[in-house]
DNA sequence: AGGTTGACCTGGACGC
DNA sequence: TGCGTCCAGGTCAACC
């Protein structure tokens, strides 16, 4: 499901609803294809931390929490142990991926819990943090490091025309294929890459080395305009998707070609034509995009 | 090297 | 109501 603006979303909703929160306990699944720390190292830095803050970074939800103290190690550490300890970082990282499917919904602790739901922390407001993923291509883990966790790729809603027109240079790949490649951009997925090239006017399947200047400023300008559009909607609820409240989002109302195969082009009249690019469903119009 | 292809999963829609 | 098939917002490892 989730592109960027599902995952700002579902941060912003975090945002309000669990940041200066403290997590009492930890109750993880036995799926575990979903994690990429062990469930004890996830539970060892989530239990008793408190909720710094939550970003975005690409699709990837950072949660930055600050662990709780070890009290009891004191007893039996030697003073070079505790002063190694002192330098360990104060801030850890909880990152979640939603995958396809995955959802991080703030509820009640009486809230039936549903079918699918893989960790549960419980916050000492009352509420409760769930994770819940039928596929289970989401991914949790805990990042404990003094650079922080970090991902590649350029924030798509942050990069200037002349590096975004970098990022294409001599690629044969379909511009598709690029713009959905996250270690160029990151946070662009299937949705929003069809709707800005049908926005830009670009064939899906052009290579990205033959993008014009012009094509680049528009498809720069498509990007950045389809995203925050999808932002200020509340992201695309193409069947399942929900924010951290639970809510779904409206901008699948707008969606220009994503979905619309057959039915007319809103600019021309042409039916809207699905093909396979980059092995993911591709829409676009025959007419307006060259 | 860089790009395209299956594998990973469950469930919903559709056809018979 | 019950198959069986196809498709899905993402990302890897494995293959040219």
């Amino acid at each position: 499901v989730p592109e960027l603006p599902e995952v700002e979303t579902v941060v912003r909703g975090l945002q309000k609803r669990v940041v200066g929160d403290t997590i009492e306990s930890v109750w993880i699944g036995d799926k575990s294809n979903l994690l990429k720390s062990s469930a004890l190292e996830i539970a060892r830095v989530l239990d008793g931390a408190r909720v710094a803050g939550v970003r975005r970074m690409g699709k990837h939800i950072v949660i930055d929490v600050h662990p709780k103290p070890r009290a009891s190690a004191k007893r039996t550490r030697s003073k070079r142990v505790a002063a190694a300890e002192t330098t360990a970082p104060r801030t850890a990282q909880w990152i979640v991926h939603l995958g396809m499917t995955g959802k991080m919904l703030v509820t009640t602790p009486e809230t039936e819990t549903e079918k699918h739901t893989h960790l549960i922390a419980q916050l000492a407001s009352g509420k409760e943090l769930r994770f819940v993923d039928p596929r289970r291509f989401g991914k949790i883990w805990v990042h404990e490091s003094d650079e922080g966790f970090a991902t590649a790729g350029t924030e798509p809603l942050h990069i200037t025309l002349d590096d975004f027109a970098k990022l294409f240079r001599g690629r044969k790949t379909p511009i598709k294929s690029a713009l959905l490649n996250q270690k160029l951009l990151r946070g662009v997925g299937n949705i929003y890459a069809d709707e800005s090239l049908f926005r830009a006017g670009i064939r899906p399947r052009r290579r990205a080395a033959t993008l014009t200047r012009d094509d680049l400023r528009r498809l720069h300008a498509a990007v950045q305009e389809v995203l925050k559009e999808a932002i200020a909607a509340g992201g695309s609820s193409v069947s399942d998707y929900v924010g951290a409240e639970g809510e779904r989002g409206f901008f699948q109302m707008q969606h220009r070609v994503y979905g619309r195969e057959g039915d007319p082009c809103l600019v021309c009249g042409t039916a809207i034509k699905k093909i396979v690019v980059a092995g993911r469903g591709t829409h676009y119009c025959p007419k307006c995009q060259k």
